[in-house]
DNA sequence: GCCGCAGTTCAAGTGAGGTTGAGTTTTTGG
DNA sequence: CCAAAAACTCAACCTCACTTGAACTGCGGC
């Protein structure tokens, strides 16, 4: 299949090739673009093509936004790496203990909900006074304008 | 406090009353209201009044809202409670179930995701051939039109 | 009797993370 | 060589959970 001496550096991908192998809508990765978390280079026509790395930086984001992480996020992330080779392993290293502390805290939270919750079930109070699971939801007001990005997770349905 | 024989039945809380109580701003308590998830008589001049157990509907929404539910989802829940009294134990047994199965489900996949990242702090790969970090964001495609509201959390900051 | 804050409605804006559609151009296969 | 498939741009739209602003009205106090 390799007709030059170059490995497969130069080949290089369409938007629809990539979209495919990726499974993220062409239409996003547009999007992707224009927020800064992929690149691509302009064939003579003005089409997108992108390297073999874009789909490990795709992946990469995907893995964070499971993580929680939102796009301004990533970019941050993705900045600090290189784009044309893989990371070093001390990059790794520095990225994923941010994720792996994100995670811990966030499945603590729900741990404790949980937990809550099935005091709730022995009591079967809904009592203002006494439930933990009311109480608890105290420190969530005051927040800024804009729309409270929240953490309703996406199983199997919409 | 009482100059009636009636308890405490007939002791009406103004917006602003239920506001500063239950931490939710005014014009979120009018929201919820327009989406049928609270309800209010009025004065003879127009303004709202709620009893207090509305408050306890609040906490509710609240709670509800940290389990991951969208607020279409607990507006259903709490059409099948009673709004006038405290809940059965039967009520809030069935609907707490069905929140714990949502808590646990969510905990186990951002679990199976953090184990899935503690493997790939040792290899340090970040290789798409081998990596599970990446290779599960795989099923993450396909979904219909609109936002996809993820699990961002809300941890200390916007 | 009037000041002023708290309340009212309704429309529009916000922000994240995209999708959809119209109209045009480029690339590809027969 | 030409039709069809795929890509392009740009603006508009979508959801969710609210907030903000404009333009009024209600209610308690002095």
């Amino acid at each position: 299949m390799s007709e030059e001496n170059v490995p497969s550096k130069d080949h290089w991908l369409s938007i629809g090739e990539i979209a495919h192998r990726s499974g993220v809508a062409a239409s996003a990765l547009r999007f992707y673009e224009d927020q800064g978390l992929i690149r691509s280079r302009r064939t003579a026509g003005n089409q997108r093509q992108y390297q073999r790395s874009t789909l490990r930086r795709i992946a990469f984001v995907q893995a964070a936004q499971r993580v929680g992480l939102a796009l301004a996020e990533i970019k941050q992330a993705l900045d600090s790496l290189p784009d044309d080779r893989t990371p070093t392993r001390a990059d790794w290293s520095r990225l994923s203990k941010t994720w792996r502390s994100r995670l811990d805290e966030r499945i603590s939270e729900l741990e404790r909900l949980r937990d809550d919750l099935d005091g709730c079930i022995g009591c079967g109070c809904l009592s203002l006074q006494r439930c933990n699971l009311y109480n608890k939801a105290d420190r969530l007001a005051e927040r800024g304008p804009g729309a409270r990005i929240l953490n309703v997770g996406i199983p199997g349905e919409a």
